[in-house]
DNA sequence: AGGAGAATGTTCGTCGTCGAACAGTTCTTC
DNA sequence: GAAGAACTGTTCGACGACGAACATTCTCCT
């Protein structure tokens, strides 16, 4: 990082690529880097994908339905890290879209069992593939095995937390 | 998953842990483990410290400032991964509790000098403090090569998506 | 010079999330 | 069995972040 003494040959008209502020004191920080790296890929997922409504948002939850119907509002949320009162919203919107359902369960007249429609079974795959192609990107340059351990990494800092 | 036919031993008169729900198709997808993780460990963090007012949500601002101090908004703004307006507030609220300043810059009137007050780099430094407590429960269980894999992984991942 | 374009900080309307409350239902415990 | 606690989904008010505008200032080109 640091310039050397030799003046460079080719005049420098072009301004240094801005070298990235690093925050004083976090520069091991693994929180700061989850936030960060979070909003970045997200908002590149979102950028990415248009003409889907508000699922692309919540192809996590999405995805939770698909690998477990039926189950109900209150695990959804906590799985997921959102409030219940969070989730009522969006459930609103995504039913209203076709893209899941409320039904009611018996033996318990409290909660209700949520479940994809075919439609959006077919949504959620689609945007699993968006997914993937995004990600491809923000992975690039990390081997198999940087992944693994990135992955298991992830899995122990969300159970340490739960 | 599959209850092997043997029986248990014991009477599960104690509901199993309640297996954590896998979203269907993103079991490997880092995207999602990303955002719970972010979601929790911030969370666990806010949670833990109180008394600070708006500065603890913008620890990662402070540090930043603490160490490129003089730094414009815009930048500032980018370097967090926030909209330059999102910005505005933030910076204001924390001027007004004496955390921050903005001063005039020389030579460009458009932009603005951010500085930490005396004031707020003590605060920066206490909450520095409490942030490394709260991290070292989330990365429990993670020895120090999995750790530095971890970090330099995120970013990677980082640069990639800037 | 001088005018088009870009960059800076800011305001404003919109929407998502939270937290505290609530009614209805189930569980527990005496 | 009946009352109290615990859980379900829900509503409502408060607040944060966004995105599109805007006025001001700077830069670049010809």
């Amino acid at each position: 990082m640091t310039r050397s003494a030799a003046a460079p040959v080719l005049p420098d008209d072009v301004p240094p690529p801005a070298a990235p502020l690093v925050p004083a004191g976090l520069e091991q920080d693994v929180g700061y880097r989850l936030r960060l790296a979070q909003i970045l890929s997200y908002r590149s997922f979102e950028d990415r994908v248009t003409g889907y409504g508000a699922a692309p948002r919540y192809l996590g939850l999405l995805a939770l339905i698909d690998g477990n119907p039926g189950e109900s509002q209150s695990r959804l949320a906590e799985a997921v890290g959102l409030q219940r009162s969070s989730l009522v919203t969006i459930l609103d919107r995504l039913e209203a879209d076709g893209i899941l359902a409320r039904e009611a369960v018996e033996g318990d007249r409290r909660s209700k069992a949520v479940t994809l429609t075919d439609r959006g079974r077919q949504v959620t795959a689609e945007l699993r593939a968006l997914a993937a192609e995004s990600e491809a990107r923000a992975l690039d340059g990390l081997d198999a095995a940087t992944r693994a351990t990135l992955v298991a990494a992830l899995d122990r800092i969300i159970a340490n937390l739960r």
